[in-house]
DNA sequence: GCTTTCATGCGAACC
DNA sequence: GCATGAAAGC
């Protein structure tokens, strides 16, 4: 594999490393080479952890290595996201943490339905709900809620350490573990058990951890824990930090050194993606954070342009760049390389307006993520219930999807035919023994269950087709789908979810899978639904990719830097990194542009344009 | 009369 | 996609 200098110094390094890796300078390309060069030098690659951040860049981290070393798939078990890789530690260790096995991994569906079922016993406001379920996610990633309660002890009026309390003998209740429990259990069984411990210390020769600027201080924490006195190689570049929101803390990115005493510091500086004129205006405009890494990025590439537009309107704006798009696609550029980047989704609307109008083609990145889909949910949900007779949530949703005629008094119903200790579809299970119901409801939850039971033992995707088939699912998302595209497109997603399926040999495997991989929100899916078109996406969600043309639509004040997180010099810095990342998706052509008005409100141009105009 | 279903309006930050 | 209230069904 073809190196620079850089790249080289930084793989061929035998000890702990920090490679601050610039925008486009090639991080991923160097993290793959150093893992070969680790197998090269006799490291079995089955003992080496390396850590990325979602599982789409895991799986192309693999399928990279196999090119590279001509090695299979499954000789790299532990290229992983800290999820995935802790609840492979976490269920070996199932029975000494006291749940039994298989442990059910709760998604964000499943939360949101036992946190509001426990806002309803408190008496709490449903408006609460995010602001409640991203606390306890805080709490639990600080590494230590008991601190965290007391820095942030309620909500609203309410006491948060109650609600977590609650909320977590529930999940325990249930023999489930949420997202960040998969973290959190992990850190507990390796901090609590020096003999686990010590087991994964001497397997694991070597973590490599990825995006290593993002990493929050439970996975530092995890990380230390599975290191003990090894070798730790970690990427990442601290421009580029832009998740301190939920709880990334960039400073053990920079405070590296510190940390790991004999850790060498190493630079990728050149950007291999953009333009030097872009390089040099982003360089400019990070200049202005004052916490940050010395990094000198460079270009050897010229001929890039920047421009800055400002206009009254957002209508205006957006009329702009798609004269700006038609423009450049007459001169050859394909609109699938032209990406127009935003700080928060709701204002892209103008920009699809515009776009359609102009009859161009367009996607838009970091939509729903697939598993969160109606669709979906419904089919998965039926696949837990068949495996997780505790799971409530499940069965409550598909005991009435498609209609059945139970509404929420006879769940209220049933729920009250529970065994102590079962969950709600023992109940029913035991109403329907019990003859104690109306004939049309007792026929229909008959019907239910033995769907339930037949799936129970087969493949996944038989499974699906048999769900799908017994009970007349593509006739319910007919009647549902409000338009026939929307009809073809959700009854698409279902084919691609049998085809993922079919992969998987039994049905924990798949739903265990499923419920990690929620975390991938630009999803195969909808790349696959309308290749060709431009890009519209959030600047969050546009991280690592790249496009020839770059839009940075709204640059006003208070959207970017957004007007919550203007309160301090942390989150400003945050808010000019995340400008940081938008401007270095751009190869060759950059446009900036604000717009006075826009939903109501007047600002006045973004302070970071200013900033790069100052010069 | 109780329960479910249907129709309508409103609002959503970043993952 | 959810909360709300009116209409339909058992």
């Amino acid at each position: 594999m073809e190196l620079s200098e850089q790249q080289r110094a930084a793989v061929e390094h035998t000890g702990s490393a920090l490679v601050v890796a610039g925008a486009g300078s090639g991080k991923t390309r160097a993290l793959t080479a150093k893992i070969a060069h680790l197998i090269d030098k006799g490291y079995p690659p089955e003992r080496i952890l390396a850590i990325t951040f979602t599982n789409k860049a895991a799986d192309e981290m693999k399928r990279r290595l196999m090119a590279l070393t001509g090695l299979e798939m499954a000789r790299f078990p532990w290229v992983r996201t800290y999820h995935s890789a802790c609840y492979q530690i976490l269920r070996r260790h199932a029975r000494l943490l006291g749940f039994a096995e298989p442990i059910q991994i709760y998604t964000v569906y499943h939360q949101q339905k036992l946190i509001s079922e426990i806002l309803i016993a408190f008496n709490i406001d449903k408006k609460y709900l995010h602001a409640i379920r991203a606390a306890i996610s805080n709490a639990k990633n600080s590494g230590s809620p008991a601190a965290y309660f007391d820095t942030c002890k309620r909500i609203g009026p309410f006491r948060l350490e109650d609600i977590y309390d609650r909320y977590e003998s529930a999940l325990f209740e249930k023999n489930a573990v949420d997202f960040d429990n998969i973290l959190m259990l992990t850190r507990n069984l390796l901090r609590d058990h020096a003999d686990i411990r010590d087991k994964y210390r001497s397997y694991f020769s070597y973590i490599l951890v990825d995006e290593y600027q993002d990493s929050n201080d439970l996975q530092e924490e995890l990380t230390r824990l599975l290191l003990g006195n090894g070798n730790l190689f970690c990427v990442g570049d601290d421009w580029q930090a832009i998740y301190g929101f939920r709880g990334s803390n960039v400073n053990h990115f920079l405070n590296f050194n510190d940390n790991f005493e004999n850790a060498k510091i190493f630079r990728m500086e050149r950007n291999f993606r953009s333009a030097d004129e872009i390089v040099s205006t982003a360089n400019q405009l990070i200049r202005h954070n004052r916490h940050r890494m010395d990094k000198a990025c460079f270009s050897n590439k010229t001929g890039g342009g920047i421009e800055i537009g400002e206009f009254f309107s957002d209508a205006e704006e957006a009329e702009w760049v798609v004269d700006q798009m038609i423009r450049l696609n007459r001169q050859g550029i394909g609109f699938d390389r032209m990406g127009i980047l935003y700080r928060t989704k709701f204002c892209s609307l103008p920009f699809e307006q515009a776009l359609r109008s102009a009859g161009i083609p367009y996607r838009m990145l970091g939509d729903r993520g697939f598993f969160e889909r109606k669709e979906i949910l419904d089919i998965n949900c039926y696949l837990a219930a068949a495996v997780f007779e505790k799971d409530d949530a499940s069965f409550e949703r598909i005991i009435n999807t498609p209609k059945r005629g139970i509404g929420p008094k006879m769940i209220e119903n049933l729920n009250r035919c529970r065994i102590e200790g079962g969950g709600l579809q023992g109940g029913v299970r035991r109403a329907v023994a019990e003859k104690i119901l109306k004939p049309k409801i007792h026929g229909a939850l008959v019907t239910l269950l033995s769907l339930v039971d037949d799936i129970a033992d087969m493949k996944p995707d038989q499974a699906i087709r048999t769900i799908v088939d017994r009970i007349d699912y593509y006739d319910h998302l007919h009647a549902y789908s409000k338009t026939e595209g929307d009809y073809t497109a959700r009854r698409e997603n279902i084919e691609q979810l049998i085809f993922a399926a079919s992969k998987y040999e039994n049905l924990l495997e798949y739903i265990e899978d499923a419920a990690l991989i929620r975390e991938d929100k630009a999803d195969e899916a909808s790349e696959e639904a309308a290749v060709g078109g431009a890009s519209l996406s959030t600047i969050h969600a546009s991280k690592g990719l790249e496009y020839h043309v770059v839009f940075v639509v709204g640059c006003e004040e208070n959207l970017l830097p957004h007007w919550k997180s203007m309160e301090s010099e942390e989150e400003l810095q945050e808010e000019r990194r995340l400008m940081y990342v938008a401007m270095t998706r751009a190869e060759k052509f950059l446009f900036l542009s604000s717009a006075a008005y826009r939903k109501g409100q007047y600002n006045p141009r973004s302070r970071f344009i200013e900033e790069i105009s100052a010069a």
